[in-house]
DNA sequence: CGGCCGCTTGACTAGTCTCAATCAGTGTGG
DNA sequence: CCACACTGATTGAGACTAGTCAAGCGGCCG
């Protein structure tokens, strides 16, 4: 298609074609099932009007009633638990266009806390509101995809922790976040935005912040990434895979054509 | 109640109720649900004739399309992904009244296998049934439960594997198979069968085989547990549980009341 | 400019793995 | 019925991975 082409087609684009670009939710959702106009327009209207939140904030604790879901528009969330001495395991990453809790209502309480890890858009969506959409047929495969998803995701960071060395553990996050930030136009070719701390990393992967530290050095070293400021840097994607045998199946990005 | 009280209830059971205090799906989906009387036959015609597996059987296995879902009636199955050096990690168990994927139709491939652990009574439910229990309100809602505590098990697991020490993983095990055993009338008080190995056992909490042996004689010094012949003893649950900090909420046992 | 949080590194310790040998339980075929 | 084979359990010794404690550095915010 010819840039003329290209320039005339976006002319004609209606107003949610245009701010679906940019919105993370959409991005995501549509990755898995193909959906009408007016989906697009009830998931854009539920973006509207995020809250800023400042970087270690919990959005909801461990044995509170859920109430609605989270949607995280920016930056970087997680799920996590704390043990009585005080150690931290982060069970996910809620990155752009991730929502928190679909089903969290069919539940009296909380099995765990959901705490902004960088400064975040977050909009809170009512039960009512979540009932009204998952009315809309597409939209409700989309969101059980995306829940089936996480579940994979879980069930690959238990491998991760189980069954990988420190360094690898590492990699394999930094590719699966590459692949998932890349879903949602927050990642190039060649790196991203990071923006947690080592102590984050280290609570991700089952380590300490000091070991985690020693095995940036060693992906560093190996020639494979750079990590300065909050950006990562990819400097071998491919010998980054291999060195986390990465495999990207369990992320289900390329299967729209499921049942 | 008195006895002979009692025995007159029995009298008047009908077959579904008189099936049902056997049949583990039925236990574990009315411990979330209450169920009408035509659901619990529904549930109980499903579980007519397993098929019985020997141990170590792959019932399926990760890349193949997912095809209706397994309802494990007896003995031990587990989720499992292996690593190219031939590292094991087990990501979840199935017991008695575990079904496996409800919603796995939904993806194009299975991202991981299951396998029997030991010999089975697996049935294999056709996605057609599946669509059929679905319409019913109470095992819908019952079954979209149980795939919420099987996720926050998963949950609950990596924070074991990431967090808590070789023996004080195993012991944290083993309170949760305690508690979901007894749910569907597969332990007492004191103990369950447990037919796995120590192998299996490791591949469960990213340890080595030989370690899990170590850790075992630990928590047998401590007076806290015994396993020998594929039976698991508990000599102290109290003190089982506080050394292993655990906590039952994540299941979701006893809150039936929840919207 | 000072304080704080996060990053980096070193030295030492503790936990877990690896390799290897032995023992016990179970099932099989002669 | 017993010898053998196989799998799983148990234990020891030594190596290695990751954790702990401690110090110094550096960028960012007030």
């Amino acid at each position: 298609m010819s840039r003329l082409a290209c320039g005339r087609a976006r002319e004609i684009m209606t107003d949610s074609k245009r701010e679906a670009a940019g919105n993370p939710l959409l991005r995501k959702l549509e990755g898995f099932v193909p959906l009408p106009e007016a989906d697009r327009a009830a998931l854009l209207k539920i973006s509207e009007n995020p809250q800023v939140v400042s970087a270690g904030t919990d959005l909801i604790r461990e044995g509170e009633p859920p109430d609605g879901m989270f949607l995280i528009l920016d930056g970087f969330a997680c799920r996590y638990k704390l043990r009585e001495n005080g150690a931290r395991q982060i069970m996910a990453y809620l990155v752009p266009g991730d929502a928190g809790d679909v089903d969290g209502p069919l539940l009296r309480a909380m099995d765990h806390s959901i705490c902004t890890l960088s400064a975040c858009k977050v909009a809170r969506i009512a039960p009512d509101t979540i009932w009204n959409l998952l009315q809309r047929p597409a939209v409700a495969a989309a969101l059980r995809k995306s829940t089936l998803v996480d579940e994979a995701t879980l069930r690959e960071w238990l491998l991760n922790v189980g069954r990988r060395s420190a360094p690898e553990r590492l990699a394999h996050l930094f590719c699966e976040l590459h692949l998932r930030l890349r879903a949602v136009g927050r990642a190039d070719e060649n790196g991203f935005e990071l923006p947690i701390t080592q102590y984050d990393l280290a609570d991700t992967t089952g380590q300490t912040s000091v070991h985690v530290n020693r095995s940036l050095r060693e992906l560093r070293e190996r020639g494979l990434i750079k990590l300065r400021q909050r950006h990562l840097t990819i400097l071998d994607l491919p010998g980054l895979r291999q060195f986390a045998e990465f495999k990207s199946g369990y992320l289900h990005l390329g299967d729209q054509a499921a049942a």
